[in-house]
RNA sequence: GGCCCGUUCGUCUAUCGGCUAGGACGCCAGGUUUUCAUCCUGGUAAGAGGGGUUCGAUUCCCCUACGGGCUACCA
């Protein structure tokens, strides 16, 4: 043991990470990177049936798109790999044997048939089979079967290996989080270690890896914590010293109940992946491409599950390195709120320089960067999300299509008045610049007395073709002067018909 | 059903026995900006319930309720 600080990010490429899984490799990330440690990704590829095309290419694209650097991986190797677990098939194999020599573990070869059957039969009677010392006497295994009868399944590879549960016995272990914990491992399964089909399942897999890697500290899901007794009695098997645990609260829906899960995006409207993910001719949404950048992102699902104790709550991904610590995360779930996220994501997008959101701009717009420019200043302040912004912001490069409601606030004879006076100000008017033309307008109203508050809205339900956008006098300095004056001539004939 | 974990405003959370329970998002109201957004100020709103322990419980313990997770030759 080298002593240094390691830790691992360990998805199973199932089908794409998902937010849940980007906030636990996030947490991982700062906490190695604020001790100085390293971070591993390893890839927990045991599951042969359920392997997904592309979701490791996914995981690895999303942890890059979020600033999550990993010092060793599949792509760059170290010198604990291979960091792929399939590729791992023989080792696993040689500590299963050490387990069976030690005792610790045996061979079963019960049929699926007949474990489904006394499943069934106990939860009938209102309880629960656990295959373990209190019966596994009773079942087909190496501990109730013939030398014989044993070599002859083992001969035809019919068989999996079980772990020798020790009988009533008080584990207590500690998680980081939630303190310490203690199980009887009457109720905990003799759980499978090695498949049938000669790979390990997690609970081996994942222990012999730690171990192997020297992972200091495992930080993952909640979901795991009920498997940690198991864990730990395997290090025990093992004589290994164990890492530190410590076990992350779930993100759970908006609303109603349950952890958040693959057809929430749609369901309410926001992305559950980094990246787009496209599966069965169907789209799902990812946040890069929803237009959040990455430190909004971070920041925010830092925050789900974590806290200091300072009130700042908007933090550079550097920032967030300084501040992150262990003690801080909390024991609850926590429901993923997209206001909330909206709003930090806002924060940092005024926290940006022009020439980090300028590709966003000129490729949601399709116009050159000085344009894009243009408009950014314009819209910036107001900006959420830097996608859909040709949509929200189109009267910028096209003719406004007006609002009826418009029409039917404005088409009166004042609202008339006031737009001729405005149009012959402003065609008597060289335009330079916006605070140029806010003065003189200010001062050609109130020579014949008109209030400003009663012309602007007009002259904005022309320009705009609603009651928002950005600063009026900025707008008309972006849209030069023959475009306004035609805007607002177009809208005065649309007044005046109606 | 069994086992494990949890429970403070609608949501994310602060509080390590002394609380007029603080902040943020959202919402509402005012203000600044002669327009919009930003921004500023204020308001709204919480300790699941019941027992203990204690001079004193949101904080510690127990029970109940509720929520979440696990209960596969999936991770």
């Amino acid at each position: 043991m080298s002593g240094k600080t390691r830790l691992r990010f360990a998805p199973s490429p199932t089908g794409p990470l998902h937010i849940g899984g980007l906030r636990t490799a996030l947490f991982n990330f700062l906490l190695a990177k604020k001790m100085n440690g390293s971070l591993i990704l390893r890839v927990e590829d045991t599951d042969l049936k359920r392997k997904v095309e592309g979701s490791q290419k996914f995981i690895e694209d999303s942890l890059a798109w979020a600033g999550i650097e990993c010092d060793e991986s599949p792509n760059k190797p170290g010198k604990y790999g291979p960091y792929n677990q399939s590729e791992r098939r023989e080792i696993y194999q040689s500590y299963v044997d050490i387990l069976i020599e030690k005792g610790a573990a045996y061979y079963a070869f019960d049929t699926k048939e007949k474990l489904d059957f006394h499943r069934k039969n106990h939860e009938k009677k209102g309880k629960t089979f656990i295959y373990n010392a209190h019966n596994r006497l009773k079942l087909r295994n190496s501990l109730t079967l013939s030398k014989e009868e044993v070599n002859e399944f083992i001969k035809k590879g019919e068989y999996v290996v079980r772990f020798k549960t020790p009988k009533e016995e008080i584990i207590t272990f500690k998680d980081e989080i939630r303190g310490n914990i203690s199980v009887s491992t009457r109720d905990i399964d003799d759980k499978i270690l090695f498949k049938s089909d000669g790979m390990p399942t997690y609970h081996l897999a994942n222990v012999v890896d730690d171990h192997l890697m020297e992972i200091s500290h495992v930080v993952r899901g909640e979901e795991w914590l009920p498997s940690l007794a198991l864990h730990i009695l395997l290090y025990r098997a093992f004589e290994w010293k164990t890492p530190v645990f410590a076990h992350l609260p779930l993100i759970l829906k908006p609303s109603g109940k349950g952890k958040l899960s693959k057809r929430d995006g749609a369901k309410f409207g926001f992305p559950v992946y980094p990246l787009n993910w496209e599966e069965d001719d169907v789209v799902y949404k990812g946040f890069k491409e929803e237009g959040y950048l990455p430190d909004g992102l971070n920041n925010y699902m830092v925050f789900l599950g974590w806290n200091n104790d300072e009130e700042k709550e908007i933090y550079s991904a550097n920032e967030l390195v300084e501040k992150f610590d262990l003690r801080g995360i909390n024991k609850s779930g926590s429901k993923f709120n997209l206001d909330k996220l909206n709003w930090i994501n806002s924060q940092h997008i005024q926290t940006k320089n022009n020439n980090e959101l300028i590709d966003y701009v000129s490729g949601d717009f399709n116009v050159d960067s000085s344009l894009a420019e243009k408009i950014l200043e314009l819209i910036k302040p107001r900006l959420e999300k830097l996608s859909g912004l040709r949509k929200a912001f189109l009267y910028l490069v096209e003719r406004p299509r007006v609002d009826n409601s418009m029409v039917e606030k404005f088409s009166n004879e004042s609202s008339i008045e006031l737009l001729d006076v405005a149009i012959e100000s402003i065609q008597n008017f060289s335009f330079t610049s916006s605070s140029q033309i806010k003065e003189f307008l200010s001062s050609e109203l109130k020579s014949r007395e008109l209030a400003a508050g009663k012309v602007l809205p007009v002259l904005r339900a022309g320009l705009v073709g609603k009651l928002e956008g950005p600063d009026l006098f900025d707008l008309m300095i972006f849209l030069k002067k023959d475009e306004v004056l035609s805007r607002l001539q177009a809208f005065k004939d649309l007044l005046v018909q109606s």
